[in-house]
RNA sequence: CGGGACGUGGCGCAGUCUGGUAGCGUACUCGACUGGGGGUCGAGUGGUCGGAGGUUCAAAUCCUCUCGUCCCGACCA
């Protein structure tokens, strides 16, 4: 490819627009361009990115047997009706009506069209397992798209879909995704965490997510210095709380006066005491009504852990004005003790003795409160947030480190909730009819790249990993109008391409500096630098986008070599 | 959806408070020189100032409405 024949519009300014930086630097590498809010066009750098990270998905798909599918990306609303999802979804799904008035949506995800295809086709179990995938453009109207094309509404995502007969075969599925997903980051060049994640709305019991570490990351997740235990913090486990050794005698409960003192801050400067003598009470609104979370005062309540004890459908924090109307107390004020709310503890909580709460009373709190004695609570489970340092759950030695990271990728066992829902059944080797159990596996196709450049760039541009690179040489000649210069770039180009090697060659006028700064900005990971001089003596210059480094090589016995050399980069 | 900010050539910005012929840098075009780190000189192209309405002799500037984009929060396979 010439440089002056391919549409690369780079920016020496960033759009004031962009904040973080795989932004930045895609906008200025000329690589996208923005149409809308979360809506972006790719260029045709952008796109020989994509098409990589999408050619290493493909092969390590097909490795375990999935099969490559296309699937529409307008959907009929009935299926999405029959999942429960049409409601359920909410104003995340873009819906449009076709000239008959009849009701679409653009696919945010395919689960229905899926489970439809496989309902239609695959009756027997003689057919299961089965995998199926696909590489798809799909639209989540988010409320507020953010990050480029790392968190857009429009993006192009791989999902694959398996099929089994039994939990066993699903769970074998599962483990090749895992391998596969793992094999497909590490070719990409990208240090990556596999965690264990929550499954969020979309239902299932078992899930990891594939996590990039970058500062800029939206998730947090949490791991062990030690063993290899890792997982999203949402769902991190707390290390089980023990009985407090120091034997304290039991006090009486008894209110005292707390005026105007709300925040644990302020009751424990108030009484003068530590913060984890108190018993945080945090209401929220769920489908089964208020619901009141209790944790330690020095820890933060886990809204999906209190979610996942409780087993509801969804939850929010409660707005102060309704938990006034409903429970008559004013906030600041809420305790467990003979409150009417349904009342979830933390583990932690039942090991306090003599803590301290509100009295469900204005400017009053409790004080000498003990589990056994004065609490009723539902169920008690790990509800708190872990903390950097905290003792790892699963080994002795350990403890957690927090981190954050960008999910490109997310595995889940679905079970048979929808084989269920759209009755995607099938005939067992008795003859009996069974809903198939499913997994489904998604990555994100453009969040890859842009995670790579998270992972990957200096303040002149892009570090491509060589995998990902939309070409892994350019040839930059001092002056493309010399004759030697030019020929020898020309022959360069020929050679290199033919031993594979995708090559850039800049013929355009402009001075070396220019096709420098632009080299590096596009993070192309070999410079072949062709000077007079250097010419004259026989000798091309090889530089590294990574390193800076260069060397002389000699021209044109040497070319042959540079596979090797940017092997080795 | 709550809070905040911003819309002026492709990109980055000034001008708005205090109304009076739309500017700067960069990019782009042409010419000359230059040729190992965004080079120099000269000559040019390109903007209904997001849109609609209003006030005024006169609106980028003041008023009203509207659309868009970004940030913080809530939300999120």
């Amino acid at each position: 490819m010439y440089y002056s024949k391919i549409l690369i519009p780079t920016l020496k300014e960033s759009p004031a627009d962009a904040e973080v930086i795989s932004h930045k630097l895609m906008v200025r590498a000329g690589m996208i361009r923005q149409m809308a809010a979360g809506i972006y066009s790719t260029l045709p750098l952008g796109l020989r990115v994509l098409k990589k990270v999408e050619q290493i998905v493909r092969e390590e798909m097909n490795r375990i047997g999935g099969q490559e599918v296309f699937l529409p990306s307008v959907q009929p609303a009935e299926l999405w009706e029959e999942s429960g999802r049409w409601e359920f979804y909410g104003k995340e799904l873009l819906r449009l009506k076709d000239r008959h008035d009849r009701e679409f949506c653009y696919g945010p995800t395919h689960e229905e069209i899926i489970t439809d295809i496989v309902r239609r086709d695959v009756h027997s179990y003689r057919q299961l397992p089965i995998t199926l995938y696909q590489i798809q453009t799909k639209f989540r109207d988010e409320v507020r798209p953010r990050f480029g094309i790392m968190r857009g509404r429009e993006f192009t995502m791989k999902d694959a879909y398996s099929f089994h007969t039994t939990e066993e075969s699903t769970r074998e599925t599962y483990s090749q995704m895992a391998e596969a997903y793992s094999r497909i980051f590490e070719r990409c060049g990208l240090d990556f965490k596999m965690v264990e994640a929550d499954s969020g709305t979309i239902g299932g019991s078992f899930s990891h997510e594939f996590v990039v570490l970058a500062d800029s990351g939206e998730d947090r997740i949490g791991f062990c210095d030690s063993c290899d235990y890792a997982s999203n913090l949402e769902k991190a486990e707390a290390r089980a709380a023990k009985p407090n050794s120091e034997s304290t005698s039991e006090e009486d409960i008894k209110e005292v006066s707390t005026p105007g003192k709300k925040s644990v801050e302020e009751v424990t400067q108030f009484l003068n005491v530590s913060s984890d003598k108190l018993i945080k009470t945090i209401v929220f609104e769920t489908d089964q009504g208020l619901v009141a979370g209790l944790v330690r005062g020095d820890r933060e309540i886990n809204p999906v852990k209190l979610k996942n004890l409780i087993d509801c459908e969804w939850l929010n924090p409660a707005p102060e004005e309704l938990i006034t109307k409903e429970t008559g107390v004013p906030c600041g004020y809420l305790g467990p003790v003979g409150t009417q709310l349904k009342v979830f503890a933390d583990t932690e909580i039942t090991h306090m003795s003599n803590g301290i709460t509100g009295a469900n009373k204005a400017d009053t709190h409790l004080t000498g409160v003990q589990f056994g004695r004065d609490l009723k609570v539902e169920k008690v489970g790990d509800l708190r947030d872990i903390n950097e340092g905290d003792r790892c759950p699963k080994c002795d030695s350990g403890k957690y480190k927090i981190k954050r990271g960008i999910e490109v990728g997310h595995i889940f066992i679905l079970g048979a909730k929808y084989s269920e829902a759209m009755k995607a059944h099938y005939l067992d080797d008795q003859g009996k009819e069974k809903p198939m159990i499913m997994g489904c596996y998604g990555i994100g196709v453009g969040r890859t790249a842009a995670a790579a450049i998270e992972q990957n760039y200096d303040e002149k541009g892009i570090i491509w990993p060589l995998p990902l690179a939309p070409f892994q040489a350019v040839i930059l000649p001092v002056n493309f109008k010399v004759d030697a210069v030019r020929s020898a770039a020309e022959t360069i180009y020929k050679t290199l391409w033919e031993q594979g090697v995708e090559t850039l060659l800049d013929d355009r006028s402009d001075r070396l500096g220019v096709k420098f700064k632009d080299a590096e900005l596009l993070g192309i990971p070999l410079q072949i630098i062709i000077g007079p001089k250097n010419l004259d003596e026989g000798k091309v210059e090889l530089k590294s986008r990574k390193t800076g480094e260069s060397k002389l090589i000699s021209f044109p016995e040497e070319i042959s070599t540079v596979p090797e050399i940017l092997a080795e980069l």
